[in-house]
DNA sequence: ACCTGAACACCGTTCAAGT
DNA sequence: ACCTGAACACCGTTCAAGT
C-alpha cells in the first residue's frame, strides 16, 4: 500500500516541472515541451521521464482546477435548485476557462478518449449529477447527456479576449435554456419543440 | 477591370495544388503544406506563392461548400418560417462537417478574425439572416447574434466518427431550443427564463 | 534509479538560383 | 514572372552516456 519512495531529487524535478508549466499555462495558450524544461532546469528526457504525455502534463497542471469544478456540483445542487446549480456551475467553468483556457481541453479531452469506455472522467460525472438532478424534477431535458454539455462548453476555447464578459454569459444563457425541459404549459406537450422543427 | 493575365503554368499549378489539398481535406484533418506541394509536383515556393497563409489555401478548397451554404439560407427561408428555415441550415452545416470538417473551421476562423472589423463574413451574413427573421416574428432571442451561433456550432469539430448521425442531431437540438424565444404563455413576460437563474 | 543534452525527425517557411 | 528545392528554424521525442 506504501507508494513506493521516489528518490528525493526525482520528487523535486517533478515539482519544478509543474510549476514552470504552470506559469506558461496562465502566459499563454500552447506550452511548449523544451522551452518548459528548460525553465525548470532540467532536460527534456527528465520531463519525459514524469510526464509520458503532454496529456499527462497538462492533467496534473489543472487538477486542482479540475476537482474545485468537480466537488462544487454537489455543493450547488445542495443549496439550489437543479437549474439554478446547473447555471451557476456553468459560471464557475466559465471563470476558470478565462484564466486558464486549458482546463477546459483538459476535460475535454478526457471524455473524448473515453468515447467507447464507461467513465466520462470527473468532469462528466459532476456534469451528469447536475444534469440527472434536473431531470428527476423534469427542468432538463431527458435526452441531453454529460457529453453534450461538454461539446457545447467547447465555445469557450474560441472565445476572444474582449468577449469574455459580454458573450460568454449570453452563450452560457443559450446553451442553458437548450437544456430545458419545455415548461409544460396547459396541457403536457409529448414532443419536445426541437422535435416539430425536424430535430 | 480585366484580371491581370497569369502566367498558364502558374494558372495549371494553383489548380494542380488546390486539387491536391481537396484529396488531403477528405482523408486526414490536417493538411501538411509541404506533403501537399509535393503531391501537386510543385515546389513548396509556388504553394506559398498562390497562398501566401495557410487559411488563404483552405479559403480556397472550402470556396464552392461554403458558398452553397450561404446560398441556402435565402431559399430556407423563402419556403419556410424562419425557426424551421434555421433548423434545415443547421442540418446541412453538419451534413458538410461530417465529411469536411474543415468547411466550419473555415467559417469559424474568418468570424474570429473579423472580430474588431465589421463584416463577419459570408457564412455570418447567412446566420444573420435566418436569426432576424426569426426575431421579426419574435420566435428568436432578440440578442442572440451570427457569431454565438458560429461559435456553438463548433461543437461539430470535436464530435467523433461514430457520433454523428445520433449526437449531432440532439446538440443541434438543444442549440436550437436555446435560440428560440420563450413561447408567450398567457401573459408575456418581461425577462428570459435564464435571465432568472443568474444569466 | 534518475538525469542530461546531443541528436534525430518532422514540418513550416524562406530564398538564392534557375527558366 | 514564375518555379524549384536546398536550407533554415522550430519543436517534439529518443537515447547513449553519465551520476
Amino acid at each position: 500500500m506504501t507508494p513506493p519512495r521516489r528518490r528525493s531529487d526525482a520528487e523535486q524535478n517533478r515539482a519544478r516541472i509543474l510549476d514552470a508549466a504552470r506559469e506558461y499555462v496562465v502566459a499563454s495558450n500552447d506550452l511548449k515541451l523544451n522551452e518548459i524544461a528548460k525553465a525548470a532546469g532540467v532536460g527534456q528526457g527528465t520531463l519525459y521521464r514524469h510526464f509520458p504525455t503532454r496529456e499527462a502534463l497538462l492533467a496534473e497542471v489543472y487538477q486542482a482546477d479540475v476537482d474545485a469544478l468537480v466537488a462544487a456540483a454537489p455543493d450547488l445542487l445542495a443549496e439550489h435548485p437543479p437549474i439554478e446549480a446547473l447555471a451557476r456551475w456553468l459560471k464557475k467553468v466559465a471563470e476558470y476557462a478565462k484564466v486558464k483556457r486549458g482546463v477546459f481541453a483538459a476535460a475535454t479531452s478526457a471524455v473524448r478518449s473515453d468515447l467507447a469506455g464507461h467513465s466520462i472522467g470527473p468532469i462528466g460525472d459532476a456534469v451528469t449529477a447536475l444534469l440527472d438532478a434536473g431531470k428527476a424534477q423534469s427542468q432538463i431535458r431527458g435526452d441531453a447527456d454529460a457529453r453534450d454539455v461538454i461539446l457545447l462548453l467547447g465555445f469557450l476555447t474560441n472565445l476572444d479576449e474582449a468577449e469574455w464578459d459580454t458573450r460568454a454569459q449570453r452563450v452560457l444563457g443559450i446553451i442553458l435554456d437548450g437544456l430545458r425541459e419545455e415548461a409544460k404549459p396547459q396541457r403536457a406537450r409529448t414532443r419536445r419543440a426541437a422535435s416539430r422543427t425536424g430535430f
